[in-house]
DNA sequence: CCTCCACTGGAAACCTAGGCTC
DNA sequence: GAGCCTAGGTTTCCAGTGGAGG
């Protein structure tokens, strides 16, 4: 995050007031040595990917669990360890994220990127079929008889967003591609996901799945503490405050991430503030810091079309309905000097917004008045304004 | 119990930007 | 450069609908 200058830490040191000692242990790249309460889990994926070691090819495998339950850290994990037992040569971990590369062509063109493909048959960010990117990766994976476990974070997002048919492709690419292989570990936040999928796909994806449970609290303040001890130094995280933490972060479900990230910006803003220890104050404000961050980044990188239609819901303060809102946003177009889109594609946009969690709307009827929406804004109006502010075409 | 409003949301057509082949 | 292709965003079209007021 800051990259604090080495002059900047130890002057800090020698006042007493530094609070961390790595605070790589605290990140979401971090993979420590051992990870709590995923034994199972581990050994698990280890037994199933292991027949890469002597050169065969392992099932696919799918993971299932909520957010921060581990999934990708124990992937990580195993990951890392199979990199060490086998050479680079002999396999290939390729790691893509579904919702991160955000198409099913920027997720075929991401898994690329881990194989070398000829000068000749690159992967332009645009102008090629699926088909044809996918041909391109298999060409290459046969040619140089590529062994690759392709990590595929997010499967429910692809799957939901853009059908199966490229998972259809990698499970049935067997033969072509032997001796080399490609096999797939899915990702997923969401069971419900394989409903979505065509019967065959379904049954070579799942040869083999793993569930992850939640954290309790007593986990994620023990995950917490073992983490706190490297991250900080001594007496700098009281088992207060990390017990708060765990608390916080694991009141909904035992998101082992939101708890990790919560404790590191606490530390930050504890530090910060010259502060000796992290106290409940400062883990607050990094909650707070949190949600503020997760919004603003959210409205950040909406589309412009997006932040008008935001901007109308925000002139209404109780709330509105499609028509009313509308008429709002077309008069907003005119003012900035934007195209103004159809009220079935705002429809559309007010669904996206909403699946954001920026406004909220559920369809609610009239009676002999008619059908429509009810939309609120969710979050606060300074901060929408404060954000849109620096956007170059809603400058006021 | 029926009507009929003000939309919803699916489907398909259309548009644009970009690569490919010849 | 012409003429083809595709992905992704948008428009066009329209059947469908929950429930207050009659």
């Amino acid at each position: 995050m800051r990259p604090d200058s080495i002059d900047e830490i130890f002057r800090r040191a020698k006042a007493g007031k530094a609070l961390f000692i790595d605070r790589k242990a605290l990140t979401p790249e971090f993979v420590p040595d051992h990870l709590s309460f995923r034994d199972g889990q581990i050994q698990a994926v280890a037994e199933v990917l292991a027949p890469v070691l002597h050169g065969s090819k392992p099932s696919n495998l799918l993971l299932y669990g909520k957010t921060g339950t581990g999934k990708t850290a124990v992937a990580r994990y195993v990951q890392a360890k199979l990199g060490g037992e086998a050479g680079p040569n002999e396999l290939t971990v390729a790691y893509v994220n579904a919702r991160i590369a955000n198409t099913e062509y920027r997720t075929l063109a991401e898994l690329a990127k881990f194989i070398n493909l000829p000068v000749d048959k690159q992967i332009p960010f645009t102008g090629l079929s699926i088909g044809e990117v996918t041909e391109r990766i298999f060409a290459a994976m046969q040619a140089q008889k590529r062994r690759v476990i392709l990590v595929l974070d997010e499967i429910d997002y692809l799957v939901k967003s853009f059908g199966d048919s490229i998972l259809y492709e990698f499970t049935r690419s067997g033969e072509r591609l032997a001796p080399g292989f490609l096999s797939l570990v899915g990702i997923s936040n969401d069971l419900k996901f394989k409903d979505d999928l065509d019967p065959r796909v379904l049954s070579s994806l799942s040869e083999e799945e793993l569930v992850f449970p939640p954290y309790t609290v007593e986990e994620l303040r023990e995950i917490l503490t073992d983490r706190a001890q490297t991250a900080f130094r001594p007496g700098a995280a009281s088992q207060a405050a990390i017990n708060l933490c765990a608390a916080m972060a694991g009141s909904e479900h035992g998101d082992a991430r939101r708890a990790i990230d919560l404790l590191r910006i606490a530390g930050e803003v504890a530090e910060r503030e010259g502060l000796e220890e992290i106290d409940d104050t400062s883990i607050r404000r990094a909650s707070d810091k949190m949600e503020h961050d997760r919004v603003d980044e959210a409205i950040r990188s909406l589309p412009v079309q997006n932040k008008a239609v935001l901007l109308a819901v925000s002139r209404f303060r109780e709330g509105t309905n499609t028509g009313e809102l509308y008429l709002a946003y077309a008069s907003l177009c005119k003012r900035f000097g934007l195209e103004t889109l159809t009220q079935r594609r705002v429809s559309g946009i007010l669904a996206e917004l909403d699946l954001l969690g920026l406004i909220e709307a559920s369809v609610v009827s009239k009676g002999r008045r008619g059908r429509t929406k009810r939309i609120q804004l969710l979050i606060s109006e300074e901060a929408l304004a404060k954000t849109l502010s620096e956007d170059t075409t809603f400058g006021k």
